[in-house]
RNA sequence: GCGAGAGUGCUGGAGUGGUCAAACAGGACAGACUCAAAAUCUGUUGGCUUAGUGCCUACGAAGGUUCGAAUCCUUUCUCUCGCACCA
């Protein structure tokens, strides 16, 4: 037959439209099944990326359906967020890059002018999504189409209505946070908007108090609250000036760079005054326990990094142990500064943590086993650092010293447990406090180097909150996840996720209702969204004074009585949710997958909870990694006018699975349509026809058929798209040509026929429209779409036939194996000598056994009196094995 | 640096203790058909060897467990995604 793809396509895709196909209605009898792909955000057309996301929710619908289910799969687009504004904003302003991209996308200098309002590119976007996903034949309800943010009016109540729910929960509160900060344009900065620094972030550091005096004190910077009980001296650097300041009624004596941190991280204070470094030495400050301690010279402090000024505790730190050990020996510094040194050398680590197979003091055991001499070593002193760091806090635990000290007794527990606890508790005593430090340098865009900045009255969802969190990893245990080993990831945001800013001041998007000067931020506004979709195409049709909480709570929360106009959309949401399958890339992971998780369990009722979440890798383009940069991010509709859907469809689909990232394979898309062609053919030309007598070969194709359809099923189920492809496509293509094979085109009517029909059926998902055209082709008035997927039949399946079967061919290939071997031209007989108990299975397809190897064939049990054998091949013969003798 | 996933032949990938030189597909090569090409069919495709079943070398690298490892353990290298206020 003649593959004319777009001709074909087009006139399947009206039919399904013309026939709603794809727009359920509810149908009680039936179970539903409800699919989603996560709304785009339509700043630029669809390419290859989403397709093959998109196309793992499509083929798992058109499965589904197959399997009986009443299946729903809706689309929205998103546009809140920043993005569509921003890229406005350049078009207004003539950026040429912007410019550039809109000229890519085939706009006319024209039109592009139009883009500099934000609403053009969510019209025209919006519009190129929808006619792509349908020429590649995606079957979505189109009537549940909606837009975010305040240009859809209904959403917008919708989302409003989230928001209060969350805030009534507890769920959202006003705090303030550190962010990376632009202090030239007065912007968060992230990732993507560094010219250096990704990656960055700013670290909380515990500020520790060592008192010099009423109300005076040196101030140290630690990430190790846990050895504060292990402090034996201080350190400052005599070349250095430090700052004194007033905050909080206390004095500070701590490095400039410190105390300009602080100010920009908002507080107050105020500089009084400067000491030098020698100042220092010599005097003794008193620790949070009250034992005292000497202030030390050393060198190597740096002013910029923490407060320029440390505390040491040479028990766990091998540079503090080091250094202590260098000064001991150093009769000329211990002169030049006077101090005594007697008191010096007395100076010995204080044991606060036992690190197994470590002891008590494991900063020195660590020296010796790098062999470190001196201060200088610094790559091997980093390496012990952050060896030693991890070993303390995943198996070292507390000594006596900890027994009583803080507000539980912490003596013989872990460092990981105890670490937060003894900060809680130096805050309470306010010994401690806190203020953040960028992790690196980071420069902006805009050329300025950034800071940490607090902000302070922004909103968050509690994300962080642990109650929270414990439900959401009950609801994960329950979640399917497709595939199974993106569990632990999940398992690790959960838990990883802290409170988030989930408000803007900028962007498109729905306005906090409880505070309006902010917009609620992209990430929060797409979390139970797909509840919408269930009634989307009627709330339309409602009056907008209507859409209100009480809308929202009647249909969502079964709540009040509700209006009779509103019942059903309550019957929608009640009979669609929850949710069946979610699928996306692999990046959603850390945010919005799990926000989907953790909003569900905070605003709907248990039955309402996800049952499904499939994640996918990021498509690689033959075999090279997809990137704007390689230019070879290919445009869906470009993929639609050189291969057509199906070829697409399949060819994606076939690139890859589970996880891992799946490639678009070129060659394979090439070679699909004469594959195409050539399988209609067959069909076409033995479809209808044969005999009706069950032979061996028969039962031979009926059990072979059932296995096939068995396996496929369990891919189907699994999502295992590809593997149902070789299954479907390539093995039972192959089954069929072989059966006929097997059978001189002789195939038994209803087994053939049935073979077709399954075959068809089982490769509809992926390739719908040549599946209708070949059904209809047969005979067949009803579409392939909405057909039921063959059963297999466990009892069919028979695995001496498939035994039978190899041994034929086995034999057939060692024949000829062997024919060529010896190159001799003049064979024309072949005699196999079997085991008695086989050759009734050898006699029985001695037809076929000619066949394959063009050969006359005798065949001798190693028993019968009157065989034929004169090299004595027969004695060499083995279960499964024959002899062959050739003349 | 941290978390997760992954590394198999010319390529994509199957395979998770023995039946593995490794399914299936693609590519390449050879043959059949054809005036010719495409398609289709048949064969070959780690090396050596051979009237088939044999030997060697292989599953990122190095060690280990085992009678036996692509498969289990340890270490190490490489790639992908993420590490937040951004869609």
């Amino acid at each position: 037959m003649d593959y004319n793809f777009k001709k074909i396509e087009s006139k399947w895709q009206k039919k399904w439209e013309q026939k709603k196909v794809f727009e359920p209605e509810i149908d009680k009898k039936k179970k539903k099944f409800f699919v989603t792909f996560p709304y785009p955000y339509i700043n630029l057309s669809p390419h290859i990326g989403h397709f093959y996301t998109i196309m793992r929710v499509e083929a798992f619908a058109r499965y589904k359906r197959l399997k009986g289910f009443n299946v729903l799969f809706p689309q929205g687009w998103h546009a809140t967020g920043s993005p569509i504004v921003a890229a406005a904003q350049r078009v207004k302003e003539n950026e040429p890059k912007q410019i550039e991209l809109l000229k890519k996308e085939g706009f006319s200098d024209k039109e592009i002018k139009k883009f500099s309002e934000p609403k053009h590119w969510i019209d025209v976007f919006g519009k190129i999504w929808l006619e792509d996903y349908k020429s590649m034949g995606i079957g979505v309800d189109w009537r549940r189409n909606f837009i975010t943010t305040l240009l859809n009016t209904p959403y917008d109540k919708f989302i409003q209505w989230q928001f209060r729910k969350l805030k009534e929960k507890g769920y959202i509160e006003k705090g303030e946070h550190p962010v990376v900060w632009d202090t030239k344009t007065n912007m968060p900065v992230g990732d993507h908007d560094r010219i250096e620094g990704e990656g960055e972030v700013p670290q909380e550091f515990l500020l520790v108090k060592h008192k010099l005096g009423d109300r005076k004190f040196i101030i140290s910077a630690t990430l190790r609250q846990d050895t504060i009980l292990g402090i034996t001296n201080l350190y400052v650097n005599p070349n250095i000036e430090y700052l004194e300041i007033k905050i909080n009624n206390e004095k500070w004596i701590l490095g400039e760079e410190a105390v300009k941190r602080l100010q920009e991280q908002d507080r107050e204070l105020k500089i009084i005054g400067k000491i030098k470094g020698t100042d220092l030495i010599g005097k003794k400050t008193e620790e949070v326990d009250g034992h005292k301690v000497l202030i030390l010279p050393a060198t190597f402090l740096d002013s910029k990094f923490g407060t320029g000024l440390v505390h040491s505790v040479p028990s766990d730190s091998a540079d503090d142990l080091i250094a202590l050990w260098d000064l001991q020996k150093d009769k000329v510094t211990i002169k030049k500064y006077n101090l005594n040194v007697e008191e010096i050398k007395r100076i010995k680590p204080l044991p606060v943590l036992d690190t197994p197979s470590y002891g008590s003091i494991p900063a020195e055991v660590m020296l010796k086993k790098y062999n470190v001499k001196s201060q200088s070593e610094r790559t091997k002193l980093e390496k012990i650092k952050k060896e030693l760091y991890k070993l303390s806090f995943h198996t070292a635990t507390f000594n006596k010293k900890y027994k009583d000290f803080f507000s539980k007794n912490l003596y013989g527990k872990k460092v990981s447990e105890g670490k937060d606890l003894i900060k809680k508790s130096l805050l309470e005593r306010g010994w401690i406090d806190v203020y953040y430090q960028l992790t690196g340098k980071v420069i902006s865009r805009s050329l300025t180097e950034c800071i940490v900045k607090i902000v302070s009255d922004q909103w968050f969802i509690k994300y962080g909150d642990k109650k929270w969190k414990k439900q959401v990893h009950n609801v994960l245990k329950e979640t399917k996840l497709y595939p199974e080993n993106t569990r632990e990831q999940f398992e690790y945001v959960i838990d990883w996720l802290n409170d988030w800013a989930c408000t803007r001041e900028y962007g498109l998007g729905t306005k906090l209702p409880f505070d309006e000067k902010w917009v609620i931020e992209s990430l929060s506004d797409s979390t139970i969204y797909m509840a919408y979709y269930t009634f989307a195409h009627l709330i339309k049709k409602l009056k907008i004074k209507d859409v209100n909480d009480e809308l929202f709570d009647y249909i969502l929360l079964n709540k009040g009585k509700g209006k009779k106009e509103w019942k059903k959309l309550k019957e929608e949401f009640e009979y669609w949710y929850p949710l069946d399958f979610r699928n996306s890339g692999k990046d959603l992971v850390q945010n919005h997958l799990t926000f989907f998780l953790f909003n569900h369990v905070a605003i709907f009722h248990r039955k309402y909870w996800p049952k499904s979440i499939g994640v996918n890798g990021w498509v690689k383009v033959d075999n090279q990694k997809m990137s704007k940069s390689l230019g070879n991010v290919i445009p869906l509709r470009e993929m639609y006018k050189k291969f057509g859907a199906d070829v697409s469809r399949l060819t994606i689909l076939n690139g890859g699975e589970k996880s891992e990232d799946p490639n678009w394979d070129s060659n394979f898309a090439d070679s699909l349509s004469s594959k195409f062609e050539n399988m209609g053919k067959i069909i076409l030309d033995n479809y209808g026809k044969g005999r009706n007598d069950i032979k061996n070969v028969d039962k031979w194709m009926q059990s072979f058929m059932n296995k096939l359809i068995l396996d496929a099923t369990n891919f189907m189920e699994e999502t295992l798209f590809r593997s149902a492809i070789q299954k479907i496509f390539f093995d039972f293509g192959n089954l069929i040509k072989r059966y006929l094979s097997k059978t001189e085109n002789n195939p038994n009517k209803s087994i053939f026929e049935q073979a077709i029909k399954s075959y068809l059926i089982m490769l509809s998902p992926f390739c719908p429209h040549i599946c209708e055209e070949m059904w209809k082709k047969i005979g067949k008035k009803e579409f392939i779409s909405l057909e039921g997927w063959p059963k297999y039949d466990k009892n069919k399946i028979n695995e001496d036939l498939e035994r039978q079967d190899e041994l034929i061919e086995k034999i057939s290939e060692d024949i000829n194996h062997v024919v060529k071997l010896i190159n001799e031209k003049e064979i024309k007989k072949a005699i196999v000598y079997i085991l008695p108990n086989e050759k009734k299975i050898y006699v029985e397809n001695i037809d076929l056994i000619k066949r394959k190897t063009n050969l006359n064939i005798e065949i001798y049990a190693v028993n019968d009196k009157n065989k034929y054998d004169p090299q004595n091949k027969s004695k060499k013969v083995k279960p499964g094995r024959p002899g062959i003798y050739l003349e």
